[in-house]
DNA sequence: CGTTGAGTTGACCATCGTCAACAGGAGTGG
DNA sequence: CCACTCCTGTTGACGATGGTCAACTCAACG
């Protein structure tokens, strides 16, 4: 039971070529997400010392950001695409722990070794710091500190609201309560449009609802077929909000 | 579906009385946790200031700590006890987001309002501090700050491993994945014995795993029919170890 | 001795996982 | 250009896991 062997949808696939390709900070201030993201806790002059110790890179759909367990070298943030967060069990069940969206920040300078995967989810772009110089910076900026802790507090509120949802809910409210929750954060990038962009696999959100990849199909589907919805490639545009957050609830 | 009505399990009930009554610290040298606890980052001299700015609370079953939403005025230090953390729902399901044990730290100095509720158990006692003062006192002393930050660490360490048991796991692994990692939890207190006390109810522990009451009793029952432990009051005892993990991992 | 609340257990059944077949699209190589 | 494979997603049939409901026991407590 339990989605149980996966021919290796875990080993690094062919397809993402080489991992990542980085390349020196040099447009922060064009930044789309630095608003939203902890850097906007800093000033033109530390900005400066920020881009000198972070590099941008850029992920092929599936290519791997870091490993659990692996040492925690670096910290990111997202600037553009969606990054999946993933634990694996020993014998393959996957559990996805979240996703990330730009301008949220992965990795807290306190910890040795990443607790979870990371990987692109389509193709994504992150700011990658190293852990030393970046804990460097957030002792001398005390307002980085801040924004950090602040980041981690939202990541433990987050996750209690996506355990309340594994423990509680029905397939039916789980699959609503995703997609209302992910426009609600896509809406300071896209700024709250109803097409609510899904570049993960089925399988992905299965593996973050705790569902099978068949009971997810055939619920979008449900709710397409019911007028909630509509379903497009990558991507689903709600059509119907409030019945939508009635089905959340359930 | 999904344990709906109670019957206001919830409501403050008239067995537990006055939610607490506190007095000043006055005995922390005497401490059986201070060891385990975030207190241990202090020195002589600092640990004077932190006793003067906390007091003892001693709490009935079923006694309040404090409410999710309500403005977070406090952070607590388990030292006696369990402490059950829960989060409602609007029509009062329930999710229990974990157990606070002896050592165990409530509260990140950093949040306006408290992300869920916590009350005792059975019979508990915590250390309280203003958050005013405790932050005053994280400020100045480095140590206690790392100690903070370690503590919320692992709470989203343990929020991750719970999210896998909840999303990916059957009921007779939850079930012993929480025996085992609640032995592991009370070893630095007790020793590791193999009596691993119980005080919450089967209820909590059904809210806890995502599990029925019914569910949570026939998995128990049958776990000690099979050998693998024997349930006393308020505890059970591990007699299989090794056969108690393998039903973890299923 | 009645009441209340927790825990246990059985009977039944709904939800959701499993398995399988199939469709469509992308990439590859002839 | 087509054939082929691979991958993702959809959909149906079936069954198992675990929820629901209810009855019962037992202990605590008045």
């Amino acid at each position: 039971m339990l989605s149980p062997n996966h021919t290796d949808r875990f080993a690094p696939s062919a397809a993402a070529g080489r991992a990542w390709r980085a390349r020196p900070l040099q447009a922060c201030d064009e930044c789309p997400v630095r608003p939203l993201s902890v850097c906007s806790a800093l000033n033109e002059r530390q900005f400066g010392v920020l881009e000198a110790v972070g590099q941008e890179v850029a992920l092929r759909p599936r290519a791997v950001l870091f490993m659990q367990g692996q040492q925690a070298d670096a910290v990111f943030n997202v600037t553009a695409g969606v990054v999946r967060l993933y634990r694996l069990f020993s014998d393959g069940r996957c559990q996805v722990i979240g996703f990330a969206l730009p301008g949220d920040f992965l990795g807290l300078p306190v910890e040795e070794s990443y607790g979870f995967s990371a990987d692109a989810s389509g193709a994504a772009v992150a700011c990658r710091f190293s852990r030393r110089a970046f804990a460097r910076l957030v002792d001398s900026y005390p307002a980085l500190l801040r924004r950090v802790y602040d980041s981690a507090a939202r990541q433990v509120d987050m996750a209690h609201d996506h355990m309340m949802l594994l423990g509680r809910s029905t397939a039916e409210a789980r699959v609503a309560s995703f997609l209302l929750d992910l426009r609600g954060r896509w809406t300071p990038v896209n700024g709250g449009s109803a097409l609510v962009p899904l570049p993960m696999r089925r399988q992905d959100i299965g593996d973050f609802l705790g569902l099978s990849i068949a009971t997810v199909s055939r619920t979008l589907n449900r709710f397409a077929r019911e007028g909630l919805l509509v379903i497009v490639p990558n991507a689903v545009r709600i059509l119907d909000f409030s019945r939508l957050a009635q089905m959340a609830k359930s």
